[in-house]
DNA sequence: GCGTGTGAACATCTTCACAGCA
DNA sequence: TGCTGTGAAGATGTTCACACGC
């Protein structure tokens, strides 16, 4: 009975709910308003809200509230996900401090580095552990999505010691791409791309 | 009679790129074989690098070298592009020691943030300024991409000097999302996004 | 009247299947 | 023969335009 929500829409949804929760003290907003933050088309915001039903009144808009209420449940945000973070880095710590998982339901539950001198830090309330223990706290502590954080040439071993333990959500920071079985969803987040991206467009302004 | 490379293209050629990186020490590849690396069809990949030209040899596959090269122009990295990083705390900290910049052609010429007490701060080889300096340093250094690494209460004023010394480009880590006029690119990293697409498949698999 | 919800038109992207050339 | 390059088919995503119901 479960819809299925397009890719595309999944994409955009996180971002709804971040300028809903923004704007939680009004009442009310419409798709224009919607998508006027966006920068998207009004259409297309009311398309995607309405693969998760009908909760707007025509004439008058959606219900803020219920609104977000009812993106978190179809993204599934109704209940909390564990997250591991591996490698403790800048980047690593960054993301341990980052205040912005606990608001959308994710909680981080374990800290992991392979540098001895790094093990037993405090970070983000947490201590850091010897990545010897991944397996068993992934087990114990039922953890649901791996952050690989850790030097490209280190990434393929950790997915795989993720993956080996059952882990089936990959965020990978590393600037590589990892290899990992079917079922197993890698995210990759890469700064050389988003830049080269950006570089792109910079090249065909100043092409022109 | 610079051609129109697709945007889905353009988001895949650095993912290429880096694969061919990776294996700058081989003669040749092919379709098949970057497919297979990449997680995508050999037939995207081949239509993909068409858009570059014809650099690939039928019967044979692609030489190296010179598709590294390809998608470099293609992508505008034969010239660098210089990188402003604004906020210095783990984020910023984290990108300012990423060495991937340098090789995909970037270069951090500033650091900056609004915290008396990180300015004058040693980071990446760079001294870490006040804020008042952005404007000046954009000019003086040709500075064409803002890193926008600031917490969300103060990513839009940022934005907003960006753009108001003439900065075009902006790659932005905070959790918001920032208003600009049109003709300025923002590409948008937020890790709450990426684990939000995640802990939804975790929630089509939880629900079947 | 007004803003949602949605079929239909359009655009883009992906995949197939095979012609073409080393 | 083998792998590229590419029309054509198919899938997905976007936008339009308007019926619908508050």
């Amino acid at each position: 009975m479960k819809k299925p929500v397009p890719r595309a829409t999944v994409q955009r949804l996180p971002l709804y709910l971040q300028l809903l929760d923004e704007r939680a003290d009004q009442p009310r907003t419409s798709s224009e308003e919607l998508a006027v933050l966006a920068g998207v088309n009004a259409a297309k915001v009311r398309k995607d809200l309405s693969f998760l039903g009908s909760y707007g009144t025509r004439g008058v808009g959606y219900d803020v509230e219920q609104l977000r209420f009812e993106i978190r449940r179809a993204l599934g945000l109704t209940r909390g996900w564990r997250l591991a973070i591996i490698g403790v880095g800048n980047l690593g710590s960054a993301l341990a401090n980052y205040g912005g998982f606990r608001a959308g339901g994710f909680g981080v539950a374990g800290l992991f580095d392979a540098d001895p001198d790094k093990v037993g830090r405090d970070l983000g309330g947490l201590t850091v552990e010897p990545i010897e223990h991944l397996e068993q706290a992934v087990k114990e502590r039922g953890i649901d999505i791996g952050v690989v954080a850790v030097p490209a040439r280190a990434a393929q071993e950790v997915a795989d010691r993720l993956v080996g333990c059952g882990v089936r959500s990959i965020l990978n920071f590393a600037p590589t791409v990892i290899q990992v079985p079917e079922g197993v969803e890698v995210r990759r987040v890469d700064l050389s791309t988003e830049l080269q991206v950006l570089g792109y467009h910079l090249h065909l302004l100043a092409g022109v």
